[in-house]
DNA sequence: GATCATTGTGCAACTTGTTGCACAATCGCT
DNA sequence: AGCGATTGTGCAACAAGTTGCACAATGATC
């Protein structure tokens, strides 16, 4: 569904192979859409046969072989199209809290330590988001670009900070 | 993967039909773990199979007739055994977030529209959460039970909290 | 008593995402 | 030259979620 416009996207900003992609993807356009080499190989075929990008013709075609990906007009105009289309937000789906509903059922024993492990793992990621914010974004962002670009990173920022305020209260209330 | 966990929780707190556990999914479990009704009559099915649940002896069955349905002990002692697991947070997939991304590269024409729009669908979910809370959690908990839920309803809101702020501050970002 | 909306159950086909593995080229080391 | 680590591409089988539809019973309405 979105896979396909966040292999366009990384690859308008800068045409790729498909590990190359894959490894942009866990730096970058995979904080909020997160995917592994195969699903992005399966996609770049896809894309490929659909006209939307091309391999540019210096690469040997054998396996094994680096296959870098250019993205085709056809590819900027469905992306931008994509860009423009109303979509609601998805139902939320977050296993954690799903826990914490069957505990309150069938009894909490040692969710304290498992809230306290996430709250560890949503610490560690909101570190690594500051430290792109530093390294990226400062001083402000000037450009549209950046300006958009800054604002998914912050979107990423204050998520990590839900998660930690709602951990640690969570871990208190439980505890009290 | 979670569903059928959700389905016992749903199914401990009442036993039900797949009719009722879908309407109750759309106004509470389904809250942080949606689904469709044919996906709850398929994992229905899949779980009076291997035994977790049964039909109560009272329903005709045949088509068109409502089944209710009871946790049975296997069922219970499964959801006991869930709940203790240990499981990351899944990794974020959020289409907004890419949208402003792939709007980075291609033009952000008509998103100011499709930020407003999600920030109003995000209000009337805090509201529809705040609704719950004075009807169920005012005043304030006191078994270990309600604690639990009111903690899981406390997660809902501060999400949709953050939303709002986020879309506030993004609208206020690209209309300044 | 015919028809229509509602309640209720469910199948089938499809799309998306996950897991596990296979295989090819390249580079550094000894 | 031979070996292993790394880089790189990709298939296959499966699991989970979505979409569209079919069909049965029940109660209300004319």
């Amino acid at each position: 569904m979105s896979l396909p416009h966040a292999i366009l996207t990384a690859l308008l900003e800068k045409p790729s192979s498909g590990l190359e992609l894959t490894r942009r993807f866990d730096r970058s356009i995979g904080y909020f859409w997160s995917s592994t080499h195969q699903q992005i190989y399966r996609e770049l075929g896809k894309l490929e046969e659909a006209g939307r990008i091309r391999a540019l013709p210096t690469a040997v075609t054998a396996r094994g072989q680096k296959k870098e990906y250019e993205v085709l007009p056809a590819g900027r105009e469905e992306l931008a199209a994509w860009v423009a289309l109303p979509e609601d937000p998805r139902p939320v789906r977050d296993p954690l809290l799903l826990r914490m509903r069957a505990a309150a059922v069938v009894g909490a024993d040692g969710i304290g330590a498992e809230l306290r492990r996430h709250l560890a793992l949503h610490e560690a990621q909101l570190a690594e988001y500051r430290e792109i914010e530093e390294r990226n974004f400062t001083p402000a962002p000037t450009t549209d670009e950046d300006r958009l670009r800054y604002l998914v990173l912050r979107g990423g920022i204050d998520l990590e900070t839900f998660w930690i305020s709602w951990l640690t209260r969570a871990i208190a209330d439980l505890d009290g």
